[in-house]
DNA sequence: CGCTTATTGCTAATGATTCTCAGTAGCATT
DNA sequence: AATGCTACTGAGAATCATTAGCAATAAGCG
């Protein structure tokens, strides 16, 4: 279905479904993590999908023009791109320590930025929360390993 | 005061406070926006501060590092900077028409943040929030440009 | 003042992302 | 099925912010 979406996104702007957008496409459904542009390209060469990296650079972002994925951080130097959550939308927690990246939403707090920029005059179409810390496990780790 | 700050942060370090490093520190002290290395830089030079480019891509961490200066976002690519707001925080709507970047802060936000992160066992440091959107006047502009 | 060693400026290197360009392949029409 | 018009692709060169390497300086301590 989303490869539909997206042949018909491609056709609506006069571009074309090819092989290869095809096969960026199908691994970029497989994930569901993070990935860096170098990741699914290694990825795609392994299972055999031949697709060159600069055509991988120049897919991603079409795929996040039809909604497909969405950039999700700028950890030092890569950009990571993740699978859009179809009609929600989520934040981060990230671990310092370890990467972990956990995942959540929260209604509330959807409500309370819409009341901030309602109070900001400012019309919202997207955000991203970042919440820098530890997870669980790395916590108890730090502790252990510096209890002065 | 800033200055002291840093000087007993390089120390704690054994590291040394220099004049280089004073002039990037007081230069950036005296900035209010989001700025980026190379703006920096070349504001250091128009006022006859000799100090390289290097010098200030090595002294930037520094000040983060000492919780005078924090990494405000990557656009594009040069990564942005901001001074610190010395207690607490504030975060960010970008309007995506004109640039405009609105501060706001809301202790509200940062209870729900906390209390998210109590349930799910995080440990929060920090955290970034990027509201993209329009500013008021583009929002208009924008209803008037494209009506239909 | 004289050391020790952190720091600086210069410049070359790095590395992710983008561009260029010649060859290839959708796809609508004939 | 063949043709024409373009978008697309791969490979490698080009960009450009950020880093690393190194010889010359200059903090800061005794």
């Amino acid at each position: 279905m989303a490869a539909d979406a997206f042949g018909a996104f491609l056709a609506a702007r006069g571009l074309r479904m090819t092989r290869e957008r095809g096969a960026i496409l199908a691994e970029v459904l497989r994930r569901s993590d993070h990935f860096s542009p170098e990741d699914l390209y290694e990825t795609l060469k392994r299972r055999g999908a031949a697709v060159s990296l600069a055509s991988v650079y120049r897919t991603l972002p079409l795929l996040a023009d039809a909604g497909i994925i969405t950039a999700a951080e700028r950890a030092g130097k890569l950009t990571r791109w993740e699978r859009a959550a179809g009609r929600g939308h989520h934040d981060h927690m990230l671990c310092a320590r370890c990467g972990l990246t956990i995942e959540f939403h929260s209604a509330e707090l959807e409500r309370l930025q819409a009341r901030l920029c309602r109070a900001h005059r400012f019309t919202r179409l997207s955000h991203t929360l970042h919440i820098h810390g530890f997870c669980r496990a790395c916590a108890r780790a730090a502790r252990g390993a510096a209890p002065a």
